[in-house]
DNA sequence: TCCCCATATATAGTCTATCTATGGATAGAC
DNA sequence: GTCTATCCATAGATAGACTATATATGGGGA
Protein backbone atom coordinates (compact mmCIF):
# COMPACT_ATOMS: atom_id res chain seq x y z
CA UNK A 1 0.00 0.00 0.00
CA UNK A 2 1.36 3.12 0.94
CA UNK A 3 5.21 3.71 0.47
CA UNK A 4 7.18 3.19 3.49
CA UNK A 5 6.57 6.23 5.88
CA UNK A 6 9.79 8.04 7.12
CA UNK A 7 8.14 10.51 9.06
CA UNK A 8 5.19 11.30 10.70
CA UNK A 9 3.26 14.24 8.49
CA UNK A 10 3.17 17.42 10.34
CA UNK A 11 6.24 16.95 12.67
CA UNK A 12 9.22 18.37 10.01
CA UNK A 13 8.74 21.57 11.11
CA UNK A 14 8.79 20.54 15.06
CA UNK A 15 11.89 18.73 14.79
CA UNK A 16 14.46 20.91 12.77
CA UNK A 17 13.18 23.64 14.95
CA UNK A 18 13.91 21.29 17.72
CA UNK A 19 16.87 20.69 16.69
CA UNK A 20 18.00 24.02 15.70
CA UNK A 21 17.09 25.48 19.36
CA UNK A 22 20.62 23.26 20.39
CA UNK A 23 23.17 25.32 18.40
CA UNK A 24 22.57 26.30 14.74
CA UNK A 25 23.25 23.54 11.57
CA UNK A 26 23.44 23.42 8.15
CA UNK A 27 21.26 21.34 6.03
CA UNK A 28 22.95 18.10 6.33
CA UNK A 29 23.66 18.09 9.82
CA UNK A 30 20.27 18.76 10.87
CA UNK A 31 19.26 15.38 8.91
CA UNK A 32 22.09 13.59 10.30
CA UNK A 33 21.45 14.88 13.65
CA UNK A 34 17.77 14.01 13.35
CA UNK A 35 18.38 10.54 12.08
CA UNK A 36 20.92 9.83 15.63
CA UNK A 37 19.15 10.98 17.52
CA UNK A 38 16.09 9.22 16.93
CA UNK A 39 18.73 5.74 16.53
CA UNK A 40 17.84 5.73 12.82
CA UNK A 41 14.39 5.38 13.27
CA UNK A 42 13.45 8.59 11.60
CA UNK A 43 15.29 9.99 8.40
CA UNK A 44 14.68 13.27 6.47
CA UNK A 45 14.86 13.38 2.69
CA UNK A 46 16.47 16.15 1.36
CA UNK A 47 13.39 16.71 -1.00
CA UNK A 48 11.79 16.94 2.38
CA UNK A 49 14.63 18.74 4.47
CA UNK A 50 15.14 22.02 1.66
CA UNK A 51 11.52 22.80 1.16
CA UNK A 52 11.07 23.03 4.80
CA UNK A 53 13.86 24.86 5.93
CA UNK A 54 12.95 27.33 2.62
CA UNK A 55 9.38 27.65 4.09
CA UNK A 56 10.86 28.22 7.85
CA UNK A 57 13.13 30.97 6.38
CA UNK A 58 10.09 32.74 4.93
CA UNK A 59 7.88 32.67 7.61
CA UNK A 60 10.98 34.35 9.55
CA UNK A 61 11.52 31.34 11.97
CA UNK A 62 14.81 30.27 11.07
CA UNK A 63 18.02 32.78 9.19
CA UNK A 64 20.54 31.44 7.01
CA UNK A 65 24.30 32.44 6.47
CA UNK A 66 27.43 30.55 4.28
CA UNK A 67 29.97 29.12 6.58
CA UNK A 68 32.61 26.75 6.48
CA UNK A 69 32.48 23.61 8.15
CA UNK A 70 34.10 21.82 10.37
CA UNK A 71 35.09 19.41 7.14
CA UNK A 72 36.18 22.31 4.99
CA UNK A 73 33.18 22.88 3.14
CA UNK A 74 30.60 25.50 2.22
CA UNK A 75 27.36 25.10 3.84
CA UNK A 76 24.15 27.48 4.89
CA UNK A 77 24.01 27.40 8.66
CA UNK A 78 20.50 27.63 9.70
CA UNK A 79 19.65 29.38 13.19
CA UNK A 80 16.56 30.11 15.14
CA UNK A 81 15.54 33.51 15.21
CA UNK A 82 13.20 34.92 18.00
CA UNK A 83 10.24 34.38 16.52
CA UNK A 84 11.34 31.07 15.93
CA UNK A 85 11.63 30.09 19.57
CA UNK A 86 8.45 31.51 20.11
CA UNK A 87 6.67 28.89 17.29
CA UNK A 88 9.08 26.12 18.63
CA UNK A 89 6.87 26.39 21.65
CA UNK A 90 3.97 27.00 20.32
CA UNK A 91 4.59 23.84 18.25
CA UNK A 92 6.00 21.77 20.85
CA UNK A 93 2.74 22.25 23.00
CA UNK A 94 0.38 21.71 20.10
CA UNK A 95 2.06 18.57 19.84
CA UNK A 96 2.05 17.14 23.51
CA UNK A 97 -1.84 18.32 23.44
CA UNK A 98 -2.18 15.97 19.79
CA UNK A 99 -0.45 12.73 21.12
CA UNK A 100 -2.31 12.87 24.55
CA UNK A 101 -5.37 13.34 22.66
CA UNK A 102 -4.92 10.52 20.68
CA UNK A 103 -3.37 8.37 23.65
CA UNK A 104 -7.29 9.32 24.82
CA UNK A 105 -8.26 7.25 22.17
CA UNK A 106 -6.21 4.67 21.74
CA UNK A 107 -6.95 3.65 25.19
CA UNK A 108 -10.50 4.12 25.07
CA UNK A 109 -10.73 6.03 28.29
CA UNK B 1 -0.43 30.29 8.17
CA UNK B 2 -1.72 27.61 7.72
CA UNK B 3 -4.91 26.22 8.56
CA UNK B 4 -6.13 24.92 11.64
CA UNK B 5 -5.07 21.06 11.71
CA UNK B 6 -7.54 19.03 13.16
CA UNK B 7 -5.54 16.00 13.15
CA UNK B 8 -1.65 15.16 13.08
CA UNK B 9 -1.94 13.83 9.29
CA UNK B 10 -1.15 9.94 9.18
CA UNK B 11 -3.19 8.94 12.14
CA UNK B 12 -6.61 8.92 11.18
CA UNK B 13 -6.42 5.28 10.06
CA UNK B 14 -5.01 4.48 13.09
CA UNK B 15 -8.23 6.14 15.16
CA UNK B 16 -10.79 4.85 12.73
CA UNK B 17 -9.78 1.45 13.63
CA UNK B 18 -9.09 1.69 17.21
CA UNK B 19 -12.66 2.96 17.39
CA UNK B 20 -14.24 -0.20 15.42
CA UNK B 21 -11.97 -2.63 17.77
CA UNK B 22 -14.10 -1.62 20.05
CA UNK B 23 -17.67 -2.19 18.90
CA UNK B 24 -18.75 -1.47 14.77
CA UNK B 25 -20.33 2.19 14.44
CA UNK B 26 -21.25 4.00 11.14
CA UNK B 27 -19.57 6.74 10.58
CA UNK B 28 -21.16 9.45 12.39
CA UNK B 29 -21.00 7.69 15.52
CA UNK B 30 -16.64 6.93 14.80
CA UNK B 31 -16.53 10.90 14.42
CA UNK B 32 -18.51 11.48 17.80
CA UNK B 33 -16.35 8.84 19.99
CA UNK B 34 -13.02 10.27 18.46
CA UNK B 35 -14.01 13.98 19.65
CA UNK B 36 -15.04 12.54 22.93
CA UNK B 37 -12.67 10.37 23.92
CA UNK B 38 -10.43 13.08 23.02
CA UNK B 39 -12.00 15.90 25.31
CA UNK B 40 -13.04 17.70 21.62
CA UNK B 41 -9.44 18.13 21.11
CA UNK B 42 -9.77 15.75 17.84
CA UNK B 43 -12.14 17.12 15.41
CA UNK B 44 -12.84 14.53 12.01
CA UNK B 45 -14.23 16.24 9.40
CA UNK B 46 -17.09 14.63 7.15
CA UNK B 47 -14.49 14.88 4.13
CA UNK B 48 -11.90 13.11 6.01
CA UNK B 49 -13.91 10.44 6.95
CA UNK B 50 -15.94 8.83 4.36
CA UNK B 51 -12.89 9.09 1.74
CA UNK B 52 -10.90 7.19 4.80
CA UNK B 53 -13.90 4.22 5.05
CA UNK B 54 -13.66 4.24 1.37
CA UNK B 55 -10.32 3.73 1.44
CA UNK B 56 -10.06 1.08 4.57
CA UNK B 57 -12.98 -1.23 2.46
CA UNK B 58 -11.04 -1.47 -0.10
CA UNK B 59 -7.64 -2.47 0.82
CA UNK B 60 -10.59 -4.92 3.25
CA UNK B 61 -9.95 -3.39 6.84
CA UNK B 62 -13.33 -2.72 7.37
CA UNK B 63 -16.80 -4.13 5.90
CA UNK B 64 -19.96 -2.53 5.91
CA UNK B 65 -23.41 -3.07 6.55
CA UNK B 66 -26.56 -1.14 6.43
CA UNK B 67 -28.91 -1.08 9.26
CA UNK B 68 -30.86 1.14 11.43
CA UNK B 69 -29.58 3.15 14.39
CA UNK B 70 -31.21 3.44 17.64
CA UNK B 71 -32.61 6.51 16.89
CA UNK B 72 -34.19 4.93 13.26
CA UNK B 73 -32.31 5.97 10.63
CA UNK B 74 -30.50 4.36 7.94
CA UNK B 75 -26.21 4.24 8.27
CA UNK B 76 -23.95 2.39 7.32
CA UNK B 77 -22.39 0.09 9.64
CA UNK B 78 -18.55 -0.21 9.89
CA UNK B 79 -16.57 -3.56 11.07
CA UNK B 80 -13.02 -4.43 11.45
CA UNK B 81 -12.72 -7.34 9.70
CA UNK B 82 -9.67 -10.07 10.18
CA UNK B 83 -7.28 -8.41 7.98
CA UNK B 84 -8.07 -4.80 9.73
CA UNK B 85 -7.38 -6.11 13.11
CA UNK B 86 -4.20 -7.24 12.32
CA UNK B 87 -3.54 -3.92 10.40
CA UNK B 88 -4.45 -2.31 13.73
CA UNK B 89 -1.74 -4.25 15.51
CA UNK B 90 0.49 -3.38 12.85
CA UNK B 91 -0.65 0.12 12.89
CA UNK B 92 -0.15 1.02 16.67
CA UNK B 93 3.22 -0.74 16.77
CA UNK B 94 4.02 1.53 14.01
CA UNK B 95 3.06 4.66 15.65
CA UNK B 96 4.13 3.85 18.99
CA UNK B 97 7.55 3.56 17.92
CA UNK B 98 7.35 7.12 15.61
CA UNK B 99 6.23 8.86 18.91
CA UNK B 100 8.93 7.26 20.65
CA UNK B 101 11.67 8.02 17.96
CA UNK B 102 9.83 12.22 17.80
CA UNK B 103 10.47 11.93 21.54
CA UNK B 104 14.12 10.99 21.60
CA UNK B 105 14.73 13.99 19.44
CA UNK B 106 12.51 16.38 21.66
CA UNK B 107 14.11 15.37 24.84
CA UNK B 108 17.93 15.25 22.82
CA UNK B 109 19.19 12.17 24.04
C1' DT C 1 -48.46 21.74 11.85
C1' DC C 2 -44.21 23.37 10.63
C1' DC C 3 -39.55 24.48 11.30
C1' DC C 4 -35.16 23.55 12.89
C1' DC C 5 -31.44 20.86 14.75
C1' DA C 6 -28.95 16.82 15.07
C1' DT C 7 -28.18 12.90 12.64
C1' DA C 8 -26.39 10.63 8.57
C1' DT C 9 -23.82 9.77 3.86
C1' DA C 10 -21.10 11.17 0.13
C1' DT C 11 -18.25 13.57 -3.57
C1' DA C 12 -15.59 17.17 -6.06
C1' DG C 13 -12.03 20.19 -5.72
C1' DT C 14 -8.16 22.28 -3.28
C1' DC C 15 -4.15 22.50 -0.67
C1' DT C 16 -0.11 21.23 1.75
C1' DA C 17 3.55 18.44 2.92
C1' DT C 18 6.23 14.60 2.07
C1' DC C 19 8.63 11.55 -1.03
C1' DT C 20 11.04 10.23 -5.47
C1' DA C 21 14.11 11.39 -8.65
C1' DT C 22 17.49 14.10 -10.34
C1' DG C 23 21.22 17.38 -10.90
C1' DG C 24 25.31 19.52 -9.41
C1' DA C 25 29.63 20.29 -6.70
C1' DT C 26 33.89 19.31 -3.67
C1' DA C 27 36.95 17.38 0.26
C1' DG C 28 39.46 13.77 1.64
C1' DA C 29 40.61 8.88 1.64
C1' DC C 30 42.60 5.06 -0.76
C1' DG D 1 42.63 9.25 -10.13
C1' DT D 2 38.58 7.53 -8.55
C1' DC D 3 35.26 6.82 -5.08
C1' DT D 4 32.54 7.93 -1.06
C1' DA D 5 30.61 11.00 2.04
C1' DT D 6 29.37 15.53 2.41
C1' DC D 7 26.56 19.38 0.90
C1' DC D 8 22.74 22.18 -1.67
C1' DA D 9 18.62 22.43 -4.30
C1' DT D 10 14.47 21.84 -7.34
C1' DA D 11 10.79 19.58 -10.23
C1' DG D 12 7.27 16.41 -10.25
C1' DA D 13 4.38 12.85 -8.27
C1' DT D 14 1.54 11.46 -4.62
C1' DA D 15 -1.23 11.08 -0.56
C1' DG D 16 -4.03 12.61 2.79
C1' DA D 17 -6.78 16.00 5.00
C1' DC D 18 -9.71 20.10 4.52
C1' DT D 19 -13.50 23.12 2.36
C1' DA D 20 -17.57 23.31 0.30
C1' DT D 21 -21.49 21.37 -1.20
C1' DA D 22 -25.44 18.25 -1.99
C1' DT D 23 -28.89 15.29 -0.18
C1' DA D 24 -32.02 13.37 3.20
C1' DT D 25 -34.82 12.40 7.55
C1' DG D 26 -36.29 11.70 12.62
C1' DG D 27 -37.85 13.99 16.48
C1' DG D 28 -38.50 17.94 19.52
C1' DG D 29 -40.39 22.37 20.31
C1' DA D 30 -43.19 26.63 18.93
Amino acid sequence: MGRKKELLPGTLDLLILTTLMRSPLHGYGIALSIKRLSDDFLTVEEGSLYPALQRLLLQGWVKAEWKMTDTNRRARFYALTAAGKKQLGLEVTQYEQMIAAIGRVLKGA
